[in-house]
DNA sequence: TTTTTTTTGGAATGTATACTCCGAAATTCG
DNA sequence: CGAATTTCGGAGTATACATTCCAAAAAAAA
């Protein structure tokens, strides 16, 4: 994530450094209240009010309420990528890889277990009926699985996994564990799920330890 | 206080066999339209038309959307959990197992990738903000997951399994990579991510056996 | 400073949607 | 059969919600 930019505005260059404050403003109430409530339970009232601004502004700043959704897409899944990136991009050992497990855990712990994940439940509300969200939601996920088969590929190439091993199928598996351990936990309001999810898939890997 | 129903218990008119289609008939209609585009996106005048009723039979059905939401959640989870049954009441084998993954698998392609899960959707959707449909569907995921367990330990009883195989982990991580995998092949629409999610599950069962 | 552009306040509008109401047709029951 | 109950048609209501509009305050540009 760009930090001189972490909304990633680019759209409108005719903001000035106040609109863009606002409108960034606007970005985060909606992702923090659609994270809590839902896409379609959360109305433009609700963002308005949470962000503190009146609904010319909100229209000024987006065209319609589509366009936000897809802002807060791109929000949500730079600050996945990014919080995830720091684990992943340095894995060389299966400490590591439990110190990504740690993360995910932990985060779901002090929120106790309330909301799931940021991205997935995005997915699972947007993906049928919105295309352009579809689309975005796609390439976060794509994305998000490249960087996990990016680690797993470090700890081959480090030598911490034999040549059976096979980067790109246990990163889909790994992601999908994710999901359904977060799923899972957040349906349950308990960490088990998403513990045994993430260590049953990374004890399998462990069976691909280079002894 | 009406002291003849201190409890304020309403009566339910009793239906008639018509009556009872009628009902029936507006469920199922619900059911897939909320699977289909979401519950909030489904309107009640959505579910009139599909089932062919006016509002007034809604509503002398029904006394509000909530509680139709409660029996569709219940008419998914008696669906969902019967056609699991048939799978998982007889895991004898390895056999047995991967012709449950076929099972899972084939719908999704069946219905091209779209829909994902009829509980998870449902779970993702309402879990925050239904207090009921969240215990309804809490216990919805809790049975799933023992229908999964008991099939695991009947496995394990036949002597498939060794002793370190550990029914409830597997159960619950099976169940995750399950609910994961759909997410993934819903958001890709690609049989792909559930295929792998279950076989890397699968095969780390196989890790399991006894030789 | 003057002019132009951007940002803001808030009332107004139109439509979608959950739910109600009244009476009539159909069905069941005695 | 006749009375009671259940089922049904459809107009009507109230409100929530996305979006628009006008004009003024604030900021930037000239």
């Amino acid at each position: 994530m760009d930090m001189n930019n972490p909304l990633n505005i680019t759209k409108k260059p005719k903001l000035t450094k106040k609109g863009q404050e606002t409108r960034s403003r606007i970005i985060v109430a909606a992702a923090e209240l659609m994270y809590e409530q839902g896409v379609a339970r959360t109305t433009i009232e609700d963002v308005q009010h949470k962000a503190k601004i009146s609904s010319s502004q909100m229209y000024h700043y987006f065209k319609e309420k589509k366009e936000l959704i897809l802002e807060v897409i791109s929000y949500q899944t730079s600050k996945v990528i990014e919080n995830h990136r720091r684990y992943l991009s340095d894995l060389d050992s299966f400490e590591a890889l439990y110190a990504w497990r740690d993360f995910i855990v932990d985060i779901q712990i002090k929120r106790n277990c309330e909301g799931g994940c940021p991205l997935g439940s995005l997915a699972s509300e947007l993906v049928e009926t919105n295309t352009e969200a579809h689309q975005e939601i796609m390439s976060s996920f794509f994305e998000w699985e490249d960087s996990i088969r990016k680690g797993l590929r470090y700890m081959l190439n480090r030598g911490e996994l034999n040549s059976n091993a096979d980067p790109d199928k246990l990163a889909l598996a790994l992601l999908a564990a994710l999901q359904g351990g977060l799923l899972l936990t957040q349906v349950r309001r308990d960490p088990k799920p998403i513990i045994i999810a993430l260590d049953t898939m990374i004890e399998h890997i462990n069976s691909f330890k280079k002894i």
